[in-house]
DNA sequence: ACAGTACACACTGTATACAGTAGACTGAAG
DNA sequence: CTTCAGTCTACTGTATACAGTGTGTACTGT
């Protein structure tokens, strides 16, 4: 067999990919045990790949390394959601203070059709929301020349809480409405050269009652 | 062959942390090419650990995997060290702010005894002074409530760029003293509830032409 | 001399076999 | 009924063989 098969991309990648979802979905129960050879007979690979999955999901915080006893599905309970969130919403803020005065009139142009964007999401699906959202977050710090907060954002984001709330939470109308002006005062702030402003709208985005809408299962 | 050699520890650990620290010291240039059976063969093992080593020296940034090519050195000089340390000061005041008040007397003293340790630093060994102060960051801010936080400052303290500047700078003894008693005066601000003033002077040990002591090599 | 093609090489991706270890289970002895 | 020892089992750690891919290179034809 050769490197890769039919999606184009490396075993081990799919692997990863497959196995993330599991966990971060729930399917997978925070404790379960993660088996090599299970997971290799249920995508039909060998232990190889799922070994580099494995190590990737481990350094990733998803999967824990019990000595020489096996891997398992980490807590994400653990890792406090409000933790990520205060987190968050603290490095997106120096980001933005690090951005601010240097969004080009082209960049709030595609800022303003993001956050338009929210409004045509189905106010049901809590990932699309959470999403378009994310989106517009992304592209709103994106000026910052400080790559490396970039980059450390970009985990922040990326973590396994945030994709366990944007799949359970329910946004409801008001909410999506709600996430959408948020966004276009954040705009009007920096348009108005009010970096004070956009910063303190952006801290009620951040206000957890308000990003998650709903109530988190854990 | 078993599991482990007679250092105890997995293989893959073992070639981690010597590939790790040939690139970190820059005996591995910048883009040279990190080929498994070569480093197999040095190491005298087979390219299993060697491949679990580089996913996780390549998820750290150690590393970078061009498509199925090959492995090659990550130039470290493209992460910014400006950028690595803004956001480590930009963090660290956060974590002390939220560590503010949560000190215990015997906090308060194991710091002491920690920036006192800086002195004993011999003032040409760029990595004993670092690691001495380091670990008074980390005693620093962990009473910060946030797990997350921590765990991330945890990343930027050891991202490559940081243990790098460790071994090619040259502190000299005014910059040991210095060391030393800007740690102290933090303690004294903490002892007398000033976060203001706290704060104030980690932002001073932050900046770079001050941590540093000398120019960088790049 | 130059372009195009075929080949060889170097490397990763993958599969699989075997060794070692730590907890679980079973049985006997107190 | 409890406790201990011995074994069993399930899993990871490791080594290695083989397949596939992309790049450089030599060779051919013009």
């Amino acid at each position: 067999m050769g490197t890769e098969d039919a999606a184009g991309k490396p075993l081990a990648e799919q692997v990863y990919e497959n196995v993330s979802r599991l966990i971060v979905s729930g399917e997978l129960a925070a404790g379960e045990p993660l088996v090599q050879e299970k997971i290799a007979a249920q995508f039909d690979v060998s232990r190889t790949p799922v070994r580099d999955a494995l190590t990737q999901l481990t350094t990733d915080g998803l999967a824990t390394l019990v000595a020489s006893r096996g891997y398992f599905v980490t807590d994400l309970s653990r890792n406090q959601v409000e933790d990520v969130f205060e987190v968050r919403a603290a490095l997106e803020e120096l980001a933005l203070r690090s951005a601010f005065g240097r969004h080009t009139p082209k960049d709030l142009l595609h800022l303003r059709t993001l956050a338009a964007e929210a409004r045509l999401c189905s106010p049901t699906d809590g990932m699309e929301v959470f999403d378009v959202s994310l989106r517009f977050h992304r592209r709103l710090v994106e000026p910052c020349p400080n790559g490396y907060m970039l980059e450390l954002l970009g985990s922040v984001w990326s973590h396994p809480v945030q994709r366990r709330i944007a799949l359970t939470y329910k946004p409801g109308q008001e909410h999506v409405e709600r996430v959408a002006s948020d966004h276009e005062r954040i705009i009007d702030a920096l348009e108005a050269h009010d970096l004070a402003k956009a910063t303190e709208i952006l801290r009620i985005c951040h206000d957890p009652a308000d990003e998650r809408g709903g109530p988190i299962v854990e």
